[in-house]
RNA sequence: CGCGGGGUGGAGCAGUUCGGAAGCUCGUCGGGCUCAUAACCCGAAGGUCGCAGGUUCAAAUCCUGCCCCCGCAA
């Protein structure tokens, strides 16, 4: 089948690199434009671009997809699926119509929960006990459309956001060689998601790394782990940012929110209800460390984080 | 030229303002104490103070250039 794919993070470079291993052919390549990335404020190239340009498949960046040129564009192609993931722009009906079998999204949780930007963070926050990946047939609402193909899988409470991601973008590949599969033999179904159970997350922004110590030591302890790599659950040192990257949850009865005490080679800190006791750490300016060679070198001026 | 912190034995840091003998908390090795120990006591090894050049009687410290790590900014 002729393929257009569009995508941009990491997490849609896995499944590109299987449809171009696969019969198919990937005629091609939508992402966002280059940004200005890193301390140099160079720009640099999405992932999904950098693969693409690696096989020489054809890449557009517009800054909006929705343009007449670019519905144009796409409807002369003759394609017969556009595959979507994690690409970061709405498309519009004219689009979505375009390919003989339309476009199909590879989403990162199982619908119709966590419909939207950030569904593998939420998953850890809420603490659900599985997640996984959806096919679905694309509607012009937000991942509103019907499923095709789901698949799940348990989530053991320890994995952090960058874990399960990685998890998450293995498995969108080979769902979608399946669902291509069914296209052609007729074998595909389509099912309507239930609405009654449908919820909505937002983009995460750096703030909402921000640790609030007056929340549970069970939720910040998921924060911690959903918020890794990014935006790290922080908190402050004074006046400096203090990522905390590993945390569990700890006996230590008696301390307010965000105070803390040097216990046993490590640091506990109080929140709304129970403690953590900190086990990786990073300073602003300094590297990731252990809690036990960050309090061999650290002075505090104060018992208080926030 | 986007803003900022940093590079000192194996780890984390102090010392740089105002040049003048390499320091602290650990780790490692040897010995001691102990029923025993990650505890305690004694001792030891281990460092081109990121790199290069400059100033000086003397540079971790001052000047110049460069390399590397990290935080912010998405």
């Amino acid at each position: 089948m002729k393929i257009i794919y569009m995508g941009t993070p990491d997490f849609a470079v896995n499944t590109l690199q299987t449809l171009i291993d696969s019969r198919h052919e990937v005629i091609a390549v939508f992402t966002q434009p280059d940004k200005p990335k890193g301390r140099s404020g160079q720009l640099q190239m999405p992932p999904v671009k950098e693969l693409a340009v690696k096989y020489g498949i054809p890449v557009y960046q517009p800054v909006k997809i929705r343009e007449q040129e670019y519905v144009e564009l796409i409807q002369g192609m003759g394609a017969d699926v556009a595959v979507v993931a994690a690409f970061g722009q709405i498309l519009p009906k004219s689009i979505l119509d375009a390919p003989k079998y339309g476009c199909i999204n590879v989403h990162a949780s199982l619908l119709p929960k966590y419909r939207g930007a950030s569904p593998i963070q939420q998953s850890i926050l809420d603490g659900e006990k599985e997640t996984g990946v959806t096919i679905m047939k694309m509607d012009v609402g937000m991942d509103t459309g019907d499923i095709i193909l789901q698949e799940a899988f348990a989530l053991d409470q320890t994995e952090t956001g960058g874990e399960l991601f990685d998890k998450l973008s293995v498995m969108g590949g080979p769902m979608v060689l399946k669902v291509l599969d069914s296209f052609e033999d007729g074998s595909v179904t389509f099912t309507k998601q239930d609405e009654s159970r449908a919820t909505h997350v937002k983009m995460i922004t750096k703030e909402n790394g921000h640790i609030d110590w007056n929340q549970s030591a069970v939720k910040i302890e998921r924060m911690v782990r959903g918020y890794n790599p990014w935006p790290a659950a922080y908190t402050y040192v004074g006046s400096k940012m203090f990522k905390i990257w590993e945390a569990k949850l700890a006996e230590t009865q008696g301390l307010g929110a965000g105070e803390f005490i040097v216990d046993d080679g490590s640091m506990v800190v109080g929140t709304g209800d129970g403690a953590l006791r900190l086990i990786s750490v990073q300073l602003e300016g300094k590297k990731r460390m252990n809690i036990a060679d960050f309090l061999r070198g650290y002075r505090f001026e104060t018992n208080k984080l926030g």
